[in-house]
RNA sequence: GGUCCCAUCGUCUAGAGGCCUAGGACAUCGCCCUUUCACGGCGGUAACACGAGUUCGAAUCUCGUUGGGAUCACCA
């Protein structure tokens, strides 16, 4: 039995749409076999999860891979939790990633799409109009519970070993006559409205999961609210209304929804609709003290997408881990077609993991340092300056009063050499790695060489030192240079390598060519591993290596 | 606690009743290459959570146990 529309007219004003207005607003798309329209639909908080990116990076797949439409939906009817510039940090996240969505908010005030508006809060009157809607068609109620009264009732339900929520008998609200719905507007009493379910707890249901295959649940029974005493609706709601009249073909999203699947579906049911198919996807966990645990945004940095950029991870880096993380063998893909991107595999939705992956750092990093190798120098080079300029000025800097120094040293065993080295897997780390051919960051003192070297006796490092300094010519070749090392340590009790000591055990040595290379090395670098000591030799130039060389002089 | 989800090397996973003596990748270890460090090449260690069924045959199907996870708001 429904209310009248007088009293519905008061509960919901009366300058609201009708239904039929709206939805000739909202046409069917037309769409072909196989095409889906999928959407992201995060709440502007100011902080962009990894698993946003993840669920973002699938949905976009499945969305263009079939030729369909990616929408993002701003979902802001949160006003207590809404953070100001939010959307626009999710706008510029998901550019930054190639998450290319064809539809939604472009900024403040601009949006593509004819399926709008994109952003929950300027669709507060949609809402507003299935809310009376539903009123009228007696599928929803007003309930004047107060916090307190809900609470008390949980905790009644709870210590009775009950279910707890707003059900059956426990709807206090539900069969409120229209005299005591009066009663409680004219006595000033905030309301919400409710879900009239008509579901019962012992019915189990069928749904079919795009990720998981047909699944049993309980029927929903309950009466949920779905407009908030603000007058905003909740999430299920705006979820029903928005995916319903912008044409979603697949939700898909966070496993964290599953278990009020039940209650979506009864959305669509009782509105006659067809609902969307769903996929949940499985939280990227994390190891904390041999436990997994979903990643937590408030306990750990690597949860937010902002870390990656920070630590300078490449974009592509994090796309390319999280395609693995989804269909593992997206790797065996790269592998036979170098070329390619991720924009050429075919992302399989019902391969994804269904346990929750582990966010493994381990294996990123190798990706990056694979990605990293394919880098030019000059490539590398616009890399780390586009990062120093948004998180290092001071590296920027550096870099703009030594920018061909810069790509030479980056050059090493890159540009000219068949293998590429992969030591370096985020920005960040790079100048820490190369800060030794900067002369004022160098600073080695003699003890700090000794101990390095604490293998060999000091007079024979100083030998090698002064001996080597003399020797010395920059303009050598590769060749020229070794040569001269390697008859250098021969001549002066070397041995050519490791196995030649042990094959000669009675011969005496001071150690194997290898030392001494070692020896120039620590004196260049003050480390004792480096890429290759002669291209870094070219790099320092002739002043630099003599300097260095005279250290222990 | 209720409901639901999940369960193969340390990690991501392949596996759809016989192609499994369980395959790949990362990590790890060893060897080779080598002037160092790397890169690269070759090889090794390493897993079907447990217990009952069904079947000629089970990692795969069923049930149970155990373990892990999610969720139970006027948050999304």
């Amino acid at each position: 039995m429904a209310l009248s529309d007088e009293i519905i007219d008061r509960l919901m004003g009366t300058d609201i749409p009708t239904v039929e207005e709206i939805e000739a607003k909202y046409p069917p798309r037309n769409l072909n076999e196989g095409q889906c329209v999928t959407r992201i639909a995060p709440s502007p908080t100011g902080f962009m999860h990894l698993g946003s990116v993840y669920a973002a990076l699938i949905s976009e797949r499945v969305a263009h891979q079939s030729g369909g439409v990616f929408m993002l939906r701003i979902e802001d009817t949160d006003t207590k939790r809404e953070v100001e510039g939010a959307a626009e940090f999710i706008i510029t996240a998901l550019a930054d990633f190639g998450l290319k969505f064809d539809e939604g908010p472009l900024n403040d005030h601009e949006e593509v799409g004819n399926y709008g508006p994109y952003v929950q809060s300027k669709r507060k009157e949609i809402y507003q109009a299935y809310i009376k809607d539903w009123l009228k068609k007696g599928l929803a109620y007003p309930c004047f519970c107060s916090e307190d009264e809900i609470n008390a009732m949980r905790e009644r339900q709870t210590k009775a070993g009950g279910r707890p929520g707003y059900y059956g008998m426990w709807a206090k609200c539900r069969n409120l006559t229209e005299e005591q719905v009066k009663a409680n507007l004219d006595a000033g009493k905030p309301f919400v409205i409710r879900f009239k379910s008509p579901g019962k707890y012992i019915n189990k249901i069928a749904i079919e999961d795009v990720c998981r295959g047909k699944r049993f649940f309980p029927e929903n029974d309950l009466d949920i609210v779905i407009m908030k005493s603000d007058k905003l609706p909740t999430y299920h709601f705006a979820h029903l209304i928005d995916d319903h009249l912008m044409g979603t073909t697949h939700v898909l999203r966070g496993d964290e929804w599953l278990s009020s699947l039940p209650l979506h579906i009864q959305l669509f049911q009782v509105m006659g609709w067809n609902p969307p198919k769903y996929g949940h996807i499985a939280p990227i966990q994390k190891l904390e003290d041999e436990a997994r645990r979903k990643l937590s945004k408030r306990k750990d940095p690597e949860a937010n997408i902002a870390f990656y950029g920070e630590k300078g991870y490449p974009k592509e880096v994090v796309i390319d881990y999280l395609m693995n993380l989804a269909n593992s063998d997206f790797e065996d893909f790269k592998r036979d077609n170098p070329s390619k991107t991720y924009l050429d595999f075919e992302l399989k939705i019902e391969r994804l993991n269904n346990s929750g992956p582990l966010l493994d750092f381990v294996k990123l990093e190798n990706i990056s340092k694979e990605f990293m190798a394919t880098l030019s120098a000059d490539e590398l080079y616009a890399r780390l300056y586009e990062w120093a300029e948004k998180y290092d000025a001071s590296l920027k800097q550096k870099m703009d009063a030594n920018s061909a120094y810069f790509k030479q040293i980056l050059n090493i065993e890159r540009g000219n050499c068949e293998r590429v080295r992969k030591d370096f897997y985020m920005f960040s780390a790079i100048y820490p790695e190369i800060k030794y051919f900067f002369d004022d960051e160098f600073s080695l003192s003699a003890e700090e060489v000794l101990s390095q070297l604490a293998n060999l006796p000091k007079e024979d490092i100083k030998f090698i030192a002064d001996t080597y300094l003399n020797l010395y010519n920059p303009n050598d070749t590769k060749d020229e240079w070794f040569a001269k090392i390697k008859e250098f340590a021969l001549a002066n009790g070397y041995a050519k390598n490791a196995k030649e000591i042990t094959k000669n055990s009675d011969v005496k040595y001071k150690g194997t060519v290898s030392d001494v290379a070692t020896v120039l090395r620590v004196l260049m670098t003050g480390r004792r591993e480096s890429p290759d000591l002669y291209s870094i030799m070219q790099v320092l130039g002739p002043e630099r290596v003599v300097q260095r060389l005279k250290l222990l002089a």
